[in-house]
DNA sequence: CATGAATGAGAATTCATTCAT
DNA sequence: AATGAATGAATTCTCATTCAT
């Protein structure tokens, strides 16, 4: 059960609380439990973190600081929108897959209302915004349509992320095995799905044009 | 602050809970800010709920309780499969525009562990994958392509939902107005993009398959 | 589990009481656990008693009542010391045996603190004690030997009352069968073992003061 | 009123428990009424002995290792029958005048269900029991009689126990002065009541055998 | 660095009782 | 006579945090 192996306290602090917080979500989660998961003493919260929060908000600035790290990775000199709109998804889903905790914690705590947190998640998703922004844009979206914007861009990044919140029901239900084939094939079917989706919204959008004139 | 008003003590403890749960999430709602909020008296909530745990069980049940019946209206005799989809996509979005708060704390609560719960989730998701398959096999996809269901599935769902959970956002950011208008055209954004996108994974299967041949 | 049968509610909710306070004690015993095995609602028990104290006056009035009226019947008319203690311990063992629950409530309850019943136990026990003080003096022991009155006496009440109180435990561990015989001979022993007890207190007394002299 | 002096904070939590429980009955007393008698904080209570409940198993056992050392130690190599009792019951009113307040929880918990202690106290009480046993045979009595055996054991037991429940019943009617010489001649009173009286018990039965002859 | 005892505030729940019907 | 919703105080227990060692 414990984890008092090779890592430092302060890691297996943050390895215990994000498989926690998976679980139960950061409220539910108390720091004896979190402190007995990862063989510390419970003054080592406050000796590193300054308590309960800041190792959500360490959480937090982790998940951050990869993401971006990733979408900066992945939209380097890209050839064609498609190929780009595909490397991106890739990218996403090698992500998350990768940091499947870290990511289903970012993303079930941040609309939730903390107010410690309530500076860092504006600053954060505002700098996420700004660069998804940048990144959908270049993908030849017309940067007016603000509207738009605002519906695809979401969708996309909750079509990645729900398939691994459900990730338990799905292997029940549809019994799937998460091997690399299936995440290929996840890759390519979302991928797919978004470039024919956002084509066929292009498409319709220009009937419309035509329709008016 | 306080709704003293019409409702009954219990609707008011409801409606103050799914509120504040919307808010902090479950674990951070205490029984005396709900009780505060509703302006009924703290033992209530044992009297009516059996305790906090109670209240959510109330909600999510109520909350399968109305999706279910909205599924269940949103197919009758569709005439094409375009139609069907795009009515089922209105019932979705109406229903999750009307029952906001509600849809949002089932969609936050479910993947969360309380043992308390375990069995009604798994009674009642179990319910809605049987309504949904057969919602989705009756839109003409290859009931034996389970693989890409239990993709394609949830993201329609989860594009619905993100855009009304992270709506806050979308606020600031976009400065969208969300009325009828912007309903409209999210309906048939999403719907588009959906459709096309599932167009554009039978086309390529359909060529693979010949590229096998 | 219910009592819904013949008896009136009043006597429904003292039957249900006594049986609850044997098991747990008094102040475990909620009121709502009452009124459930009573079959009775809740507020019956301030219009009956006056609240939950009530309850344990009402017991308590009735065993001394019994009781009082017991060693009463106990010591009319007797002939020799022998047969009258002979016949009061048979009375207190009949006694004990037909109204063991409320018998054992009044033990347990006794000799334990509860202000609103400080001043009916004074009153009671000082009752008790000057009928039995009379009782024992008329078995020929000298009254001024208060002392071991003092010794012997609570030892009698004592020896009846432990029995009925372990009873769960006699029967598990020497498998009695607490039927008639059982009772008669349990008689016959606790009458013999006092009889030749008081007897061999008085003759050592005897040599004493002989030796004295 | 408060006990901030020498004892570890354990300590004094078990003494004030002890203390609470003899006046009132245990499910009378307070955790907070508990704390604030051992000057301690609220807290506390779970860190040593997680929870109410945990206070009265630390009690009982304490009790019972107690009294089975007592027992041990009462029984060695004596010579005759009437010695050793003699010896036992002067250990036994030893015993409870030195843990007066510890016994009579004991004595006065029990026979009271208490789910949590149900296991405990059917493992104490087989031993106890256990013990007895092998120490009556010892003193002669006919190791078949377990009827009698069922009878006098307990009787002894609770007319010691019975004069130090009752010590300020006594204190007032008697004007008793709980002192060595009371203790002496209280311990030779029982011990001749006891012994006189199983001799009578005795010679009856050889009467009653020879009557059947 | 690390410990674990200790703190006080707050958690959820249950209590006996009351009151309008 | 009887109901059951409603109350507010009190219950036990757990929380995150601190501090002396």
């Amino acid at each position: 059960m414990a984890e008092n192996s090779a890592l430092e306290p302060k890691q297996r602090i943050l390895k215990a609380a994000i498989s926690l917080f998976v679980q139960k979500g950061f409220a539910a989660v108390g720091v004896r439990e979190i402190t007995k998961e990862a063989n510390v003493n419970i003054a080592m919260i406050s000796y590193y973190f300054e308590g309960k929060v800041g190792i959500l908000k360490a959480i937090l600035e982790e998940f951050f600081e990869r993401y971006s790290q990733m979408l900066r990775d992945a939209v380097t000199e890209e050839e064609t929108t498609e190929e780009g709109i595909r490397r991106l998804i890739g990218h996403m889903v090698d992500f998350v897959r990768e940091n499947t905790e870290l990511a289903i914690v970012a993303y079930n705590e941040l609309p939730l209302d903390l107010p410690e947190l309530a500076e860092l998640k504006v600053e954060k998703i505002t700098q996420m915004i700004g660069i998804m922004s940048g990144l959908i844009k270049r993908f030849g979206l017309d940067p007016e349509d603000i509207y738009h914007l605002g519906m695809i861009g979401p969708s996309l990044i909750s079509m990645v992320f729900m398939n691994f919140r459900i990730r338990s029901i799905l292997k029940n239900v549809f019994k799937v095995k998460f091997d690399d084939a299936y995440y290929k094939e996840f890759k390519e079917t979302i991928a797919t799905l978004f470039l024919s989706g956002i084509q066929g919204i292009a498409a319709k959008k220009q009937m419309q044009k035509r329709g008016k004139t």
